[in-house]
DNA sequence: TTGTATGCGTTATCAT
DNA sequence: ATGATAACGCATACAA
């Protein structure tokens, strides 16, 4: 199956290319009759416009960008989700490339992202991101850039966000509140804002509260996995064998530590009351069901997008863009596994 | 940031733009000295070619298009890291899509991509493909196409499949072995490849054990979703109050009915066994912990991108691809939730 | 209302 | 070894 072009539909009609691409975008000055003809022989060759070349003449390719530490992650895949629909809402394809949690991959990633001259990039940054080159390098070559979750408080851009610190402090609030006296945390890794911000609501909670802060009681992740969970379990039970809380820092570490107390008749939350983060879908089907953190994954994924696309906008139109910083509402999430008092322990 | 064109490095050096260009290319017929004072200036200058004209000139995007159900779930979203980390590995960029169950919804995601003009296609459809026009398209345009695990066979192409009759087999030889008489499948929707196969391979598993088939004891999902999984179980136990074992299509729906069960007190598996399939990562951390069927999604993606990539390599060259399946080995995971045998029950 | 000419940036053919 | 020229397909300023 030949590609058709404007040429050969302005050839099949003996007309001009010119005179069919403007009937074809309904311009004003093309006569009614001459536009229907060309609509309809366009339509019974089944002409597709060719996307490469409309690209090189436009200079945008309607695909953005979209970097992420990775897929298999419940709130990460909640995100894509939302930005992809609301991405081809407003006519944009999105290519989706993993950093893998890696500095080096996520430089690379831009690098592609910037070589295949997306009209657009949204980011959120691997733990190891301590460096900003590659992030300054959109910046510099004014590329449309939205970063969330993960960000880079340094970087001048739109930023989705949500209060990591409120969001902390509440959730160990909560677990004072449950008669916790020795609260563990289980943070992330150093560098990514969000798990300093978490560590900083556990901080000032105790504070509030007038419980001493005791840095043996703050376990540090380094792959933030589920295995990181099930180990530090292991070790927080034998470092400290009265802790009566842990606040990890997302909901997966949250639930290799209930299966790690699982496996070995640590009752939660009768001994030990546990929350997460994230509010990942398999927190409410475990027993005891997870007490989290809800974070607006969906929404985030739609703010993210459509500050993008009023950048892009603008940056077609040749007007200044102001990056504004959207941040979001998180709620907490009672279940079981956090409520000491509840008659069942 | 002003972009730079080779032109503007054919003017710096005085030189020709094809010069330029071959020079870059690293043609022979380039002296060394022009070649290497053009490469450093470009270096200097950032020069990265025009993804736009390249893509016109050579008529290659170094794109291809992903569409799948959706992506906030285990095993596509499993698919979707080892496509596109494989996909990289090779040079191309996927731009992902999702059908959301819907087939207008895949018609039209088949349709934006060529229009996009990827290199290639690879989709595991919906569940309410029935209809073929649009992959028949793809296949009329000559665009290099792989479908996975959700299929069509109607369809000629290349496909990446696992057995599906064989495994759901084992899974109910399994129940039988463990002592279930009395045995509910919950099917999956009635258009689906895989959803057949696996009531196929249900039904034959009870034949080869000599217990009669009973069309009471099969359910079948619409949206195939946790919460069918809970109703399901609910309608089960009122219908049939001596079931002893569930088959379910999917190890979400599986983890409903666990969910139901446990709220309810119905003993899991004292009372009823129950076995799902694809080993989603909560199985393993839910109480019981779930027994199920793997399936190799990051094999299938690397796979299926693979099968792509040699089409789009015959396609360039010209040469006929002859459209292959290769059919992934699955391994039944016994946990808890399926031995009744167990003396723990 | 229609058409001519030009350029987007690259690659490839064919002279020189 | 180097360069002039055309072509990829489309969009638009300008001329007719």
């Amino acid at each position: 199956m030949k590609d058709i072009t404007l040429k050969e539909i302005a050839t099949k009609l003996g007309i001009s290319i010119t005179t069919v691409s403007k009937a074809l975008k309904n311009y004003p000055d093309v006569s009614a009759k001459t536009k229907q003809a060309v609509i309809d022989l366009a339509q019974n060759l089944h002409y597709t416009p060719n996307s490469f070349a409309v690209n090189l003449r436009t200079k945008e390719s309607k695909t953005i960008g979209l970097i992420i530490p990775e897929v298999v992650h419940h709130f990460f895949s909640n995100v894509i989700n939302a930005i992809i629909d609301e991405a081809e809402k407003n006519g944009y394809l999105v290519i989706i490339l993993q950093s893998n949690e890696s500095l080096a991959l996520e430089k690379k990633q831009v690098e592609l992202l910037i070589k295949k001259r997306v009209d657009g990039i949204i980011i959120s940054l691997s733990n190891e991101s301590n460096n900003d080159d590659h992030l300054k390098e959109i910046i510099t070559r004014n590329i449309p850039f939205v970063m969330f979750d993960k960000i880079n408080k340094l970087i001048s851009c739109s930023k989705v966000i949500i209060d990591d610190q409120k969001a902390a402090f509440n959730a160990i609030q909560h677990l004072i509140d449950n008669n916790c006296k020795k609260i563990v945390h289980i943070r992330g890794p150093l560098n990514p804002q969000n798990s300093i911000d978490r560590y900083i609501g556990y901080k000032k909670a105790l504070e509030k509260n007038n419980i001493p802060f005791d840095t043996k009681l703050v376990y540090t992740c380094e792959t933030v996995t589920f295995q990181e969970g099930v180990d530090f379990a292991k070790q927080i039970i034998k470092d400290h064998p009265d802790v009566d809380g842990i606040f990890a820092v997302t909901d997966l570490v949250a639930v290799g530590v209930l299966s790690y107390f699982n496996d070995n008749n640590i009752k939660v939350p009768g001994q030990v009351a546990v929350i997460g983060f994230s509010n990942w879908f398999m927190s409410q089907v475990l027993t005891p069901k997870l007490s989290t953190i809800d974070q607006p994954s969906h929404e985030m994924g739609i703010e993210s997008f459509n500050l993008l696309l009023e950048e892009m906008n603008c940056h077609k139109e040749g007007i200044p863009f102001k990056p504004r910083t959207i941040e979001l509402e998180t709620n907490i999430i009672i279940r079981e596994s956090s409520i000491k008092n509840n008659p069942i322990n």
